[in-house]
DNA sequence: TTGAAAGCGCTAACAG
DNA sequence: CTGTTAGCGCTTTCAA
């Protein structure tokens, strides 16, 4: 790989011109000579070291991005959105799934910082274990959040509060009162934040907390289906279940239908993301749509922000929105599929 | 940051030293000095800076991954897979999405190329376009391919044609004659492949092949219901589909429902991938399973061997196996879901 | 307008 | 066993 100095050499000047040219510098070249170096450029096919430049000029145009597991469709997406930003801007991209281990958190932290990556987006993890949040102050890392934070950094948030809410009010409002909640695993703050709307509105509604139809689940359509089972063959089932994700949501329908119950008649299901497969399930699914590009997009956006120094608000807060959709209320034309 | 000379200064000894204890060299280091450089990188939180590192060694730990488009779960899967092993092996992974633009292939070559990435696992991408085919091979890349390829660099290959030609010889085993296929688009060796796969088993059972009973589809959902429509709108329509994935198998299921056909009694649906979601559909879905998270993780592997210079075998293929699920065949003992 | 030289943080050859 | 030093490829003063 030919570097600044076989330019230097074949344009017959200096590798300082060979930097200026080949960085705009603001510092005047001639203009024959800017040719000549081009031309070297050109038949060397040149690129000057990323590595070299970043140990110099302590930039490196790469962050680095912290999830629990990309084979999530949440977060894939959400990658996506922080990808878009990223490449435009000439960031690179580095990946790293923890599966919730904070042990994998710290280590993916110090490695970060071990290739100076220029900043880091987390998203889905517990960032509040006493060892993450002293590490991540004391080396002043750039750090965006994607969803709730106890710790003082930038946070791009989603009102899964209000989206609890608004899911379990359109219950309410379709005649139902016996509402279970299929909720995420401990230590979540999104899956706390759920559940939090799910029993302000339950409340609201003067129907009294039920512990026995609340669950904790695991993201999974697995946990769903069991979960779901569990829900639907105690006495006293509910009549609607609201999932705290669309796997889950899946997986409660499978057990349903599986007990011979018919959604939205005999149980009605409402979702959590609005993943790109709900809208075509058998019910397409109820559910409260969270902007997961957007998320990822905005948190980019600001931590480049954050390293340009630029003024920003600390925090975005995103509306969610319910997707209605047949399994939770009848198609309006029924009738019609018996045309065909 | 403190850097090595920090360290040597606080230890008392020169930056050669600390870099042996750093590196555990075969050098013999002195217990007690061991230890008291040991002492003052804990003190510092000293780590050695991998751009200083890489740029000497002409090694960066670090490998890149083309794909395009990790929000398909067929990617994020390979991602993972890939990613699992790379972690294993202190590795951090860089994503890049091309959306199929043969342009956005080159940049980020080259962008790799820039960062002295160790290697580059593509995937999907149609990497024999001129321009792409020498500049691999003119930078002699360590380049590993999962998928189909022209060129000359190791490959993890999945056996698509014999996926596709399991799939219809099922539908032709439970009696069906008249089956459609809903390909991928052109310029993908997956999607012709799976294409091939087809045609021979028509052949093979006597049919004659019909291009009004094959479409080319976008990979998505959406693009299965439109084309699923079609198929099944025309006079003569097939009572047996194959789609190329399993998001337009469920496009292509919402459209024989919203046609009123019932599936598997008036069509037979069968996906490809095996994605997480398929064996929660509803009905659940036959598909031909391939193993996406192994593919990812023998890339890697063999983009490992082709680091350290190990003899490896230049081609892996992976079998695929047929799923059966109801999109297909009834379930057994629909009678006892009456029960409840 | 151009070039010489320092130095980013590190490893490895060489000397002691 | 330990230290000195060259040099990886680059940008940026400072001089000319």
């Amino acid at each position: 790989m030919p570097n600044i100095l076989d330019v230097a050499l074949k344009a017959h000047v200096s590798i300082a011109t060979v930097s200026r040219v080949v960085n705009k510098s603001h510092h005047k070249v001639n203009l024959a000579t800017q040719e000549r170096v081009r031309e070297a450029i050109r038949e060397l096919d040149y690129r000057p070291n990323a590595l070299a430049k970043g140990l110099l000029m302590k930039k490196t145009m790469t962050i680095g991005i912290i999830i629990p597991d990309i084979s999530n469709p949440y977060y894939a997406e959400i990658v996506r959105g922080i990808q878009d930003v990223a490449d435009q801007a000439g960031y690179a991209v580095t990946l790293h799934n923890t599966d919730k281990k904070p042990e994998g958190i710290i280590r993916y932290i110090y490695l970060l910082r071990e290739k100076s990556a220029d900043g880091i987006i987390f998203s889905g993890g517990i960032i509040n274990g006493q060892e993450t949040l002293s590490i991540l102050k004391e080396l002043r890392e750039r750090v965006v959040v994607i969803g709730r934070h106890e710790v003082d950094f930038p946070a791009v948030m989603v009102d899964n509060i209000g989206g609890a809410a608004r899911a379990v009010q359109h219950l309410f409002d379709i005649g139902h009162r016996r509402i279970g909640f299929i909720g995420g695993p401990d230590g979540s703050t999104t899956a706390l934040d759920r559940l939090t709307g799910y029993k302000n509105t339950i409340a609201q509604n003067g129907v009294t907390f039920s512990p026995r139809l609340v669950k904790k689940g695991m993201w999974t359509p697995k946990s769903g289906y069991l979960l779901g089972t569990e829900l639907l063959k105690g006495k006293g089932r509910p009549t609607a279940i609201v999932a705290a994700n669309d796997p889950m949501a899946f997986g409660a329908i499978k057990a349903a239908k599986a007990l011979g119950l018919v959604v939205p008649k005999d149980l009605a299901v409402v979702g959590f993301d609005d993943i790109p497969l709900s809208s075509y399930f058998d019910p397409p699914l109820t559910t409260v749509k969270i902007p997961m590009h957007d998320l990822g997009a905005a948190s980019m956006t600001m931590l480049l922000n954050l390293i340009s120094g630029e003024k920003f608000k600390k925090v975005k807060l995103f509306k969610t929105t319910l997707q209605v959709r047949e399994s939770t209320v009848e198609p309006l034309k029924k009738a019609d599929r018996k045309k065909y």
